[in-house]
DNA sequence: GTTTAATCGAGACGGTACGTCAGGTCTTCTC
DNA sequence: GAGAAGACCTGACGTACCGTCTCGATTAAAC
């Protein structure tokens, strides 16, 4: 389908490549975000800077990669109440914000990706597509058992929970009670219930 | 209690002052957060580098108090119910993030104030501490009127509904809708309602 | 003589070599020596970089054979008295340096061969050797003539007479008076006559 | 007379301005040249690279200052013949270019002075000025004395005289003769004299 | 006719230097 | 002593070349 290039001239080394998301990682949970230079995550992977900006146009792209490596291709989350599957959604959302490298590279990745146009529409498009995708299935079972109505705003309602995980935990460094996916879950399904 | 500063030697210029809050506050809608140097307020303020780190330790201190110079001392709201007053609250909220100044400096803002462990602790000590204040106040007179129990965790909500905002107009870039306050205040008062 | 080389595999495309003495040359006059380099040769000539290092080891040797293709095999002068040979001998100095490439890469390339010991050698050995035989038996007959002494210095007078004429074009970038070369003959032959 | 500036702010400290000099020429006669970087002369000299640059536009300015420091206040020779004092001012030059310092530097300098227009200008205006001042008076009283005629071009013999030991001890690297001096001055005063 | 090997264009690779800019401190003179 | 000015050291920026290497694809001579 999409023909892959002809692959000229000499291919890119996947260990260079393996090699520098290993450094960023390692930095962004040594150093932070902020603290973290492409010339440093350079000299750490034992690669020229230029290798570096062959395949990342900056450091938030290559962040972003390091960081959420996550493939989220889990399924949609089917408890039988939409409480239940929000619970299911966010604790997965609170697992992403607390990992080590993703808490640590969170606050000042999401600042650079809002002060650039371009990558600000990214948030939406990659950072929140899957969980925005596993959600729409929920809305959808939840709909069909009359807990919510059709026309409920599923952008609203992510960057809500999103919003809400990112504060408490990303920003203020709150340590994640146990139950704080039930209870926020809890909080915002009965609020959009219909009844 | 605190002894006054001995005062010796020239008095600080409180033209200096407000001539760097107004310069700090301009070139953060003109160039953005991290496009604005402390050099930048100097030049453009007529004033010595000097003269700003006199007063403010770095940048993330200087930028907070230029755009964030709203005296919250607005009367707790009192709307008779929860949801109107969490829409009062939130409407405040809003166009707090949505002002020029702030919605330019905020992601950078945070993301500095959270790097630093001290600073950290000022996201919620006086970013939200006013509206901290009449949270209590709204939950105490629900609790009064039976609408919510008296337990309900006050900082998690406020992180939620700051969360929120912040998200979705702050990172997102999401133009807010005019009925954005009433209907995050509804879905958030009908979460936390006892019945 | 040479032992031809047992020329396996595939023979080298004389047409490359051509290409990049071609590019070399433009550059030199687009440029200049210090802005050319090998990739921009390569990029022009629409040849791979190693198919120049493979026949050139740096700069400055490609340079050198680009810029200096004259085949020095003119006869050397006999007009009859020593000024009249130097006349016709710096006229050629004068010419060959006055080059548009020749101009543009003289100091920089010189430059290059003096700070390495291997290339400081062949200043004298390839650069100078023409015109050190034509200049020898231009000494010769005027020794039979009894112009000059036998053991005048064939290698200082050269160096004098190049270096007069690089410092004054090469360097400094006078446009050579139409009488240049006359005026420097008749100064040095007069000087080293034995009357 | 020339009305020194009013000097606000913190004026440059000397002791920088000497640390660069020694650096720049310590380096010279080490690594050469070419291999000496902006960089590597702010190391040596424990200074930031923007104190070299605020001082200097460019490593050939910095490098002809550090090396060419000799106050040519010399006053002109004069022995009482042309021979005499040619001798003397080529002994001075031959000093000047053999200096360690000087002898690494100058040919890839008068490259770099030779590639832009605007420093080509200064190898007469100032590289060659204090020694075509001495020059002029030995032609003047030369003229009086009636060796030479009164409109021998003075450039060009300079050009000849500069260029011949440049060539001979700058490039070629030659180890100059004890004589050197006397050689090439009788031969150009003979040169250059009216009978 | 098949191996074998050097060459080709292309471009990735680890380095080094570039010249600029920001940070935060200091040192001068002036008020 | 505060203030404006600006020098100072540090260190990061993103770009450009260096000379080497690794690809797949040619192109001949050797087998």
């Amino acid at each position: 389908m999409s023909s892959s290039p002809p692959s000229r001239g000499r291919p890119r080394d996947p260990r260079s490549h393996e090699a520098i998301i290993r450094a960023t990682a390692e930095l962004m949970v040594e150093v932070g975000y902020a603290a973290t230079s492409i010339g440093a995550v350079a000299a750490r992977a034992g690669v020229g800077k230029d290798t570096i900006y062959r395949r990342w146009p900056g450091k938030p792209e290559l962040v972003f990669e390091a960081v959420f490596t996550t493939t989220d291709d889990l399924p949609p989350p089917d408890t039988g109440t939409l409480a239940g599957d929000l619970t299911v959604l966010l604790q997965g959302l609170v697992d992403e914000f607390r990992a080590p490298a993703a808490a640590a590279a969170l606050p000042g990745l999401l600042a650079d990706f809002a002060a650039d146009p371009e990558l600000r529409a990214r948030i939406r498009g990659d950072f929140l597509a899957p969980s925005k995708a596993r959600l729409l299935v929920v809305f959808e079972r939840a709909v069909l058992r009359g807990e919510i109505a059709g026309e409920t705003p599923v952008d609203l309602v992510l960057d809500t929970l999103a919003g809400a995980v990112f504060f408490h935990i990303g920003l203020i460094g709150e340590h994640p009670d146990q139950e704080l996916a039930a209870l926020l879950a809890a909080v915002v399904a009965k609020g959009i219930e219909v009844r």
